[in-house]
DNA sequence: CTGAAAGCGCTTACAG
DNA sequence: CTGAAAGCGCTTACAG
């Protein structure tokens, strides 16, 4: 295996047209079988890799797929990213992944992105969209999903797909639960900067759930996080020392959930018996937490098969844009009790 | 922003030869900076980005640095990948990583993924590399680090450099404190395949540490599963359904370990009051485990960063290739008990 | 079924 | 400081 071995050696080799080791390269049908069949012996023996900068200068399009991701690192995305990646390798695209590291100018780098992968099609993860980043989705020209992204209302729809949960209705599922088995002391752990993400509106939905059964809201049952076990471990003792009498506590995701019920123990309560402790996601690491945590459950692998679906349907022209919203459950575990006595 | 922008366009718009353009583009020092202005300002127009494949086609060398991940997405590397990736960008080249999901051929593909990408560095996360895999990576002639990966022993040192730990030091160590906690019936979680990874070293010093301490070892007591929370869950409660008086247990990695506990609980015994439990690897969710989890700190940080900067100082030939063995340390938390009476 | 040739969008000596 | 031209390694009409 050397480095430089390039399309005109194996022609040479195999006393052929760079043309006729092309066809051969690209499955073109109308090659002598004899000829293929020596093109590939020889490929193989110099163990020669087509040039994909080549390739992908010269061909019309590419068969890349994009994967991009808002913010940090996190466990739920990843999740998504894998069962995407499978589903796209398995058609016989290649997956490109980016990750972006920073709140500012995401989507610009999105469509950098599309232009300097060459991408034919994309799926945006998390974050916003608003209504002035709308100029650089359009003459893009490239069929993009935008998966748990939340779009603002004015948004032009008709520019792309997308796939995600309704935020209001899962989240006051949850608090709905926590108000029927008797809570009203009830504190919320959100993000930092929650309106550039999915926060604000589970943010929102707790305090309407609330509102609708007359509970009224303290502002200091409110504290946020950046969506790290740590974070949620820092906000639950900050409620803690402030002894306000907290029955329960609703995380924006399961980390911050489960650093939460660590700072509960650490503080020699328990969970549920002090203290009820709900999360949102789903994750696999609630499932094992013990107690296992009670959160609202969102159909990540779903979220990502559809989302590909939705962008291959949409390359290949079989269907136009099409929004889609997923159920959501809530599940009920060991991480809440009742306090009605 | 549209597509098809290239750098005609731009040199037209300019009034400039393609030239002058390409030398704004590579920040070339002797253009006159009103030209480079005003190209700078056209260039931002018409939102042009510079064609990709057509720039690694030229150049005689990309800016390209792999990330190769064997194995199936774990948080381990998760955390690796993402730190060697901030520090690559960091130094203004573009990472590019790829998951293998294959135990079989992963060398192979490495190597192609090199060729492929025209990439100036790799960094190969995990597996093993065996001497008949050498001739893939001779040749190649491209700086490449092995990090966490099993090498064994007559594979020619020369040829790469590589990070990782001592396992069997630091395994022995977890169950050194174990047997010094008054622990003899000690079960192992390994892992399927062990051969190909980690495990195995893991595996033998596990043997060896009961050796030392004339602990004689029952088969009945070996079980692998996945790495997965499941698979460490099924292996515990295999155990305990065998009644065999197991006092501690001791995973390959913490996730299995967590499942393994979360086993115990749905069992209604206690961690670690009836059993302890030991993981490997020191994840950030061992830490908000209840009980926090006792386990082998492997420097994970340490280990992206060293890898890289190994891989920097080949690129650049700063150094010759380097064999880094870094340190583990053993967390004692609360996963653990001494059953001395 | 196969070959000769143009051209994808850049970069890089070479000239001036 | 700038331009004209060659060429990176492919693919794809066009011809035969």
């Amino acid at each position: 295996m050397l480095k430089n071995t390039n399309i005109k050696d194996i022609a040479k080799a195999a006393g052929v047209a760079v043309s006729t080791v092309s066809r051969v390269l690209n499955n073109h049908p109308d090659v002598k079988r004899e000829t293929k069949e020596n093109i590939l012996r020889i490929i193989d023996e110099l163990n020669y890799v087509p040039n994909n900068s080549a390739r992908n200068l010269k061909r019309a399009s590419s068969k890349n797929i994009g994967i991009f991701v808002r913010g940090e690192y996190n466990p739920f995305f990843a999740e998504i990213v894998e069962s995407i990646e499978k589903e796209i390798s398995a058609n016989g695209y290649s997956a490109i992944v980016h990750f972006h590291h920073n709140e500012i100018n995401a989507i610009e780098s999105a469509a950098q992105f599309v232009l300097e992968k060459k991408l034919i099609g994309l799926i945006y993860l998390g974050g916003i969209l608003t209504k002035d980043k709308e100029r650089f989705i359009e003459g893009l020209n490239t069929p993009m999903v935008f998966t748990s992204t939340v779009i603002e209302e004015d948004v032009n729809k008709d520019l792309f797909s997308s796939v995600g949960i309704d935020d209001n209705k899962a989240t006051k599922g949850a608090i709905e639960y926590l108000i029927s088995l008797g809570h009203r002391k009830i504190a919320i752990i959100s993000a930092e900067k929650q309106e550039t993400c999915a926060a604000l509106a589970r943010y929102e939905a707790f305090l309407e759930a609330l509102d609708l059964n007359n509970i009224e809201f303290n502002n200091a049952l409110f504290d946020s996080g950046d969506y790290s076990f740590e974070s949620g471990y820092d906000s639950m003792k900050g409620f803690l020392h402030k002894e306000m009498d907290i029955t329960a506590v609703f995380a924006v995701n399961d980390m911050m959930a489960i650093g939460a019920a660590k700072a509960v123990f650490d503080s020699g309560l328990k969970v549920p018996d002090d203290i009820s402790i709900v999360g949102f996601d789903g994750l696999n690491y609630g499932t094992y937490f013990q107690p296992s945590l009670t959160t609202v459950r969102q159909p990540n692998i779903e979220l990502g098969k559809r989302s590909t679906k939705l962008l291959f349907d949409n390359i290949s022209n079989k269907s136009s844009v099409e929004h889609v919203v997923l159920e959501t459950e809530l599940l009920k575990r060991d991480s809440c009790r009742s306090i009605i006595s």
